[in-house]
DNA sequence: TTACTTTGTGTAAAACTTACACACTGTTTA
DNA sequence: TAAACAGTGTGTAAGTTTTACACAAAGTAA
């Protein structure tokens, strides 16, 4: 049972001391894998970013009739001779333009009738973007961002992807300094508060929080301050990828 | 591009306030649902077992030339109309006669040429097994178990496979008390540290362990102790799992 | 120039983590 | 049958981390 690729034979060899031995070997039937079972792939991306001090999501009108007026993640098939994360990586640079984002694989779904097309199993992925860099592409099926807040009853079960994605996001965040993807390059203490506080869904305390990132010092102060505040502005600081790259391995987490 | 199954078409509705539209709507394409790309799936099980304080894991030898005399994770191609998950549980069935086991998928790998006989993507999935309690069926293949410290050189990418894994179940314990399934009903908590110790790789303090697990509170005093040991026999514990299920939502996670 | 809003900063109390030693219990062995 | 042995069971003090909290400073708006 373990594998339906191979084919069992007995052959005759000649072991070290000289005797011989009948063994069993096995050879690939080509044939049979060419005609096993096989099931359609595709990937789904829960694409975030974060805009006006909210946590956004993309999506666009699912393409299908019986989902008619619902919302859909962004995926597509995996092409054959297309590694699962490439085909990620395609859906995003499809719609985004960039190539550079964080992507993170988070669970295959596999549920018999997931798609009413026919049988489909989906990896699913989240993907971090900055929203003011760059601007969306191919903006058909009504593509753009939506409150994660407001995010509910989607087609298929992307509601439950996005829920797993959306967890997942949560808990890494508190793991790992993803969070800086979804900020422009510059950016103030207050910004970056905001941003966490939206993803978790809690208030920080600020005098804590800035203690908190000073101490991990990956945080580097850039000499410019906000613009346009009508209020005292606050530093700009840049996030250290290559300071954090380097001490990355002793890494075990944030904490909130 | 985000979905291959469905085909444009245009049709005239009627709209509430009585005057006609012209609307794209969706069909599906049943033909191209059935002749669109598909790949072979499977699940591969690194199925880990604790026994005389070592962590092992359960390997058989490849069925496939290339990997002669190579180990191999247990795993099999998922049956059409099989749930992926059902896939992994008939796996653990099959050589465990278990059903019970925990079971965790943990990543989908996908390389093009991961193995030899053509496409073929896996979902990886961990169990734990208690050893003591069932005894193995179908040893074809030298299926045993393998001391975790000693598995290099697996058969296709079974061991970045396995180190996902495992790396993964050392996390999980960290967060969640799963060790428990890996352990006899009833249990030492010299047991409960040798499996943390052996799981993690690392010696902790005796009296501090035992502070942490009386504190989480999930430990009940069978009252009864070890039998057949040179030196004071230490009490049994169970594992109530049922108040961990009621916890369970406010839990964050163990620490050592 | 005054009121307003938000930045920037330190400290004390509480909670948690770590390090560590000795009496007790059953088994083995001289 | 007593002494040596091995591992259990238990508490506390020191160190570290987390939390709660307030006021002066900087720029904007009126």
């Amino acid at each position: 049972m373990s594998n339906n690729f191979y084919e069992t034979e007995y052959q005759t060899i000649l072991t070290n001391n000289g005797s011989s031995k009948h063994v069993k070997t096995l050879k690939i039937i080509q044939s049979e894998v060419q005609s096993i079972n096989r099931v359609a792939l595709s990937v789904d991306c829960v694409i975030f970013g974060f805009d006006e001090n909210k946590l956004k999501v993309l999506l666009i009108r699912s393409d299908l009739k019986k989902y008619q007026s619902k919302w859909s993640l962004l995926g597509d098939l995996v092409n054959p001779g297309e590694d699962i994360d490439e085909a990620a990586y395609r859906i995003l640079l499809d719609r985004t333009g960039m190539d550079d984002l964080y992507l993170e694989q988070v669970h295959a779904f596999g549920n018999i009738n997931r798609h009413p097309g026919g049988r489909v199993v989906t990896i699913a992925y989240y993907s971090l973007i900055n929203v003011q860099h760059h601007k969306l592409k191919k903006l058909d099926n009504e593509l753009h961002w939506h409150d994660v807040a407001e995010v509910k009853d989607l087609a298929f079960d992307h509601q439950e992807i996005f829920e797993t994605c959306y967890k997942r996001l949560q808990k890494r965040v508190q793991e790992h300094p993803l969070g800086f993807s979804l900020l422009p390059n510059k950016f103030s203490l207050r910004e970056l508060q905001n941003l966490y506080e939206a993803i978790l869904g809690i208030k920080l305390d600020r005098r804590n929080f800035r203690k908190k990132f000073f101490a991990m010092d990956f945080l580097v102060d850039v000499g410019e301050i906000e613009t346009n505040v009508p209020h005292r502005p606050g530093k700009l600081y840049q996030f250290d990828y290559d300071k954090y790259e380097r001490m990355k391995k002793k890494w075990s987490g944030i904490d909130f």
